[in-house]
DNA sequence: CGAATTTGACCATC
DNA sequence: GATGGTCAAATTCG
């Protein structure tokens, strides 16, 4: 067991405590401060559970960012590596709160483009790592203002960082905390969505941020690599999902073309404890993270 | 003065 | 032809 694994563990455990604890809570008080924040510590452990995961699938993507970088090496052609990308894992971290803007993630980019999108009144940004020359560093990302909220950066994450990955496993465990925390800053003090997860796929699909900030009030993003979902394998293929959250929080977003070749799921849980119908559903939801325990996650 | 950013051009894909 | 990703010269910054 990998201290990856270890971590998941760890921060799913909690999770199931408090999640227990706020059953308790509901039943036999009426402290809606202390079940609110039962519900933040749930879902901030939950966002570092899968953040963790997420990170440990990067190390399974080293083969196909290998290929690129042996084309990349040649230095010669302006050609698009669509085809490449494709086949590529790619997050979406929508951060809010980021004064310092979309450097801040605990790595060094250099800007190297922008383009205007058709469709967004924004432009986007093209970054590359800083140590792409000096250390072959192929991690790549495009940031974009959301159109909606200013405050709100998409972000998208592709190809690993070779300047981390060639060092010690306990370099990129201590990175992965890093970037947790950086998410839990945003989810936390700004209460505002905090990453998305945006796995490959052979179809389009693209984040609706018109969708994302219609619910950003009520839920709180929340992101899986959908490679679990996608090969049926790990806890299940998409029947974790629906156990853990109840239809109307899983919405898979309506499909246009980005020409990005990326497809995206987003799963959204409750920012707030507001009582109300959707919160009852997501009660319900919580009950079957208590039920299922730590058999169903790592049988 | 070296590093980083800007920006127009180039090119592949659709 | 429209679009998006990348390059590289020019410019700005520290």
């Amino acid at each position: 067991m990998t201290m990856e694994d270890k971590l998941v563990i760890n921060e799913l455990e909690q999770g199931r405590e408090l999640a227990k604890r706020l059953m308790s809570n509901l039943k036999h008080t009426s402290s809606t401060e202390s079940s609110k924040a039962l519900i933040d510590e749930i879902l901030r452990i939950y966002h570092n559970a899968i953040f963790i995961l997420s990170f440990k699938d990067d190390d399974k993507n080293k083969q196909s960012l290998q290929i690129i970088d042996d084309k990349d090496s040649k230095h010669v052609s302006k050609k698009r590596k669509i085809s490449e990308k494709k086949n590529e894992k790619v997050r979406v971290f929508v951060g809010a709160g980021q004064e310092k803007g979309p450097n801040d993630d605990g790595h060094c980019w250099r800007k190297y483009g922008q383009k205007e999108i058709h469709g967004s009144k924004n432009p986007r940004g093209y970054y590359r790592c800083t140590h792409r020359f000096t250390k072959n560093c192929l991690a790549v990302k495009q940031v974009q203002k959301s159109d909606t909220d200013p405050s709100i950066f998409e972000v998208k994450y592709l190809g690993n960082h070779s300047c981390n990955n060639n060092t010690s496993s306990t370099n990129k465990t201590n990175f992965s905390v890093t970037m947790f925390e950086e998410g839990n800053r945003a989810l936390y003090e700004t209460e505002k969505p905090a990453d998305v997860v945006k796995p490959e796929k052979t179809e389009e699909t693209r984040v609706s941020l018109e969708d994302l900030e219609s619910k950003k009030n009520i839920f709180r993003t929340f992101s899986f690599a959908n490679h679990e979902i996608e090969n049926g394998g790990g806890v299940g293929g998409d029947g974790w999902r629906s156990n853990i959250f109840p239809e109307n929080l899983v919405e898979k977003l309506s499909p246009s073309t980005s020409g990005s070749g990326i497809t995206t799921e987003i799963a959204t849980a409750p920012a707030s404890v507001e009582i109300s119908e959707t919160a009852d559903s997501y009660f319900s939801c919580l009950d079957n993270i208590i039920d299922f325990g730590q058999d169903w996650l790592w049988s």
